[in-house]
DNA sequence: AACCCCTACAACCGCCTTCCC
DNA sequence: CGGGAAGGCGGTTGTAGGGGT
């Protein structure tokens, strides 16, 4: 443990440290990051207590290692949303975005460069080091979370949410179009986003608006009317290739 | 036993958005 | 409307622990 020079402890958090943060949102309830420290009794700052809480004290946590199925999930989820990662851990119940990234930085990112280089062996793409590689438009993401009040502020006019192509090897700038959004190609992209958004797939705008206030499991996400739409990963897939993941 | 390397994951940092005055 | 505070996010770093040499 250490002390930054503003006097606040930095670095690994004792088990009595666990104790009073616990202690405290237990009293108080989430919420309200900049009282804890002092409700607590506590030397950290508002973001290292929010931290701790979510990322590693919360109960609701599940700190098992990661199924199949959710790997499956994961790399799909991943393919459609990019590193939107709080997105990614609000379809995983029980994980955190920090596990998610972690997970992924730790365990999947060279899978999925693997893949990415395997592709471009398939389709004979040598790799040009000398040419540089040209600057590609990407769409950038929307704010990272929806207000009650602009649940569907994204959804009027012409949205900017993320569409990821799935992996398909390297793009003649020698870069993988499963991590970008290639700009050049407008009107694909809103042919894409019309058949996402279509009356045959409100699920996935159920998906996008319901991370503020679920906390439904991958399973089933519930509408204004109250029927129940499955999400549908593998209908979710179909709709850009079908393209499979191989798991170990 | 000592050293090195790698993996896993907790924690920090900087930035952005939202809210409130 | 502008500015500051708070909440939240993704990227990155630090480090403990395990395995190999």
């Amino acid at each position: 443990m250490e002390a930054t020079s503003n006097g606040l402890t930095k670095g690994a958090w004792t088990a009595e440290e666990d104790s009073l943060l616990k202690q405290c949102i237990d009293k108080y309830g989430e919420g309200k990051w900049h009282q804890v420290p002092l409700r607590a009794g506590l030397n950290r700052c508002r973001k290292s207590c929010r931290l701790r809480w979510l990322n590693y004290l919360k109960p609701s946590i599940n700190r098992e290692k990661f199924s199949t199925d959710e790997v499956d999930l994961l790399l799909r989820l991943h393919k459609l949303l990019g590193n939107r990662w709080s997105l990614i851990a609000g379809r995983l119940p029980g994980r955190t975005a920090n596990d998610v990234k972690n997970y992924w930085n730790t365990h999947l990112s060279k899978r999925h460069e693997l893949c990415c280089s395997s592709k471009m062996k398939k389709k004979n793409i040598t790799s040009p080091p000398t040419t540089p590689a040209q600057k590609i438009e990407v769409f950038k993401p929307r704010p990272r979370s929806f207000s009650v009040k602009n649940a569907c502020s994204h959804l009027n006019g012409f949205p900017k949410v993320d569409v990821i192509p799935p992996c398909s090897g390297l793009n003649n700038n020698n870069v993988c179009e499963s991590s970008i959004i290639c700009g050049e190609d407008e009107k694909n992209y809103e042919s894409v986003y019309k058949n996402l958004m279509d009356k045959d797939n409100m699920w996935l705008k159920s998906l996008l608006e319901s991370q503020e206030a679920d906390a439904l499991g991958p399973e089933a996400t519930t509408i204004e009317n109250g029927a129940t739409l499955a999400f549908d990963v593998e209908q979710l897939w179909n709709l850009f290739d079908g393209e499979t993941v191989e798991l170990d």
